[in-house]
DNA sequence: TTAAAAATCCCTATTTGTAGGGATTTTTTT
DNA sequence: AAAAAAATCCCTACAAATAGGGATTTTTAA
């Protein structure tokens, strides 16, 4: 039996994995986080075999969470969970001693999956990235610098007038920038982007 | 001297602050950091008197990190530092062992006055809050049940029309709900209603 | 049982962001 | 020097959010 514990901002997510899971009989979902200090708190509680988690959670992030229980519990198997493909944040994870990565867009076969692997002390990192590699193509999203700048000022909450005044561009150049970010990172409306701009902050230069 | 070390995601304010403190001959930034994390490994390694610290960053949060500091320091003062007047949040950092709580619209000259109090081992929280208590008005910021549930809602990246369809209302009830919840917090722009979206996630019931 | 608070709904108007299209100029790389 | 990538700018249209005003019904508490 893999005992599982799973964290993740959005309870509607943990309910929509948790659901999946109890076909899987041999995966026991035994514990739920929210942010990352519950996270650790119950790791330390329940042990168990393997922890999925988010990356951007509040109190503590999963890259954060994932290095403090690696270190106390090299045997516990991590796997990151991002809404975003970014190399960088995979890259983190592997850094904090994650085995498997998967994304939220990613089927909950793919979440089986992964917990199955890592449980065997395999790793399983599963983004658009890998899955391009394989088909050649490998189109790796990367940003700009001009864009790297704009996601960084809308992190900082302001508005594309705003941006427009900070850079001494036009309004529709900002917007122009926006919409070509949204597009390379595939998401849609200012909140994912937000989301994205906060998750960005995190680090993954 | 007062050693001190800031830790703000926005730099703008970081420097706002360094700028306002060189005035002070008594008081020395040694260290600055943009996220929980690197805040912590700044204080383990320069060991400041006073650490100011932001609540909502990346990483690890003001609270996690001040817990974090004030288990391993207890002889450093921490600050709290918040965007919004929070009774809630002003707890969780007394909890945490924070000596100090000061909001981000308090004039540079508190947060001086801050230091030099916090640093003589005494408490200085300076809210809103406190000040109407002083005037006998004592009227303290908080949102109803449906208020809390839509900034939940609001968190989790919801639009308006999607909050009416969850909670089966109308769109024009949610935008009500909206402008009362700004009125209230007096914050402007979906921006920092997201910020306080997640503040507010960090747990302060 | 009433007064206060909370929750519901609608109106107008403006700003901001999304989404599609187009285009030119500047910079970098080959 | 030519090709590719990045950055700049404009157009239309629509959805979403802010800000002001108003109003009624339902709950809760005095």
């Amino acid at each position: 039996m893999i005992r599982i514990i799973i964290a993740e901002d959005h309870q509607a997510l943990i309910d929509g994995i948790k659901l999946a899971l109890e076909f899987e009989a041999d995966i026991q979902v035994i514990g739920e986080a929210n942010d990352g200090e519950a996270l650790v708190e119950l790791v330390r509680l329940k042990q168990p075999d393997v922890v999925i988690t988010d990356i951007r959670m509040p109190k503590c992030d999963g890259i954060s969470a994932t290095k403090i229980i690696k270190s106390e519990f090299p045997h516990i198997q991590v796997v990151g969970f991002s809404m975003f493909d970014q190399a960088q944040a995979m890259e983190q994870m592997k850094l904090a001693g994650a085995s498997g990565y998967i994304m939220k867009n990613s089927s909950l076969f793919k979440v089986v999956e992964a917990i199955r692997t890592v449980a065997q002390k395999k790793l399983f990192f599963d983004t658009n990235i890998i899955s391009d590699r394989n088909t050649g193509s490998h189109e790796e999203i990367l940003l700009s610098k001009r864009e790297i700048e704009i996601v960084r000022l809308i992190g900082e909450g302001k508005t594309s007038s705003e941006i427009s005044e900070i850079l001494f561009i036009e309004k529709s150049t900002v917007d122009t920038h926006r919409k070509n970010i949204l597009k390379k990172l595939n998401i849609h409306g200012k909140t994912d982007l937000m989301r994205f701009a906060v998750e960005r902050k995190y680090d993954f230069n």
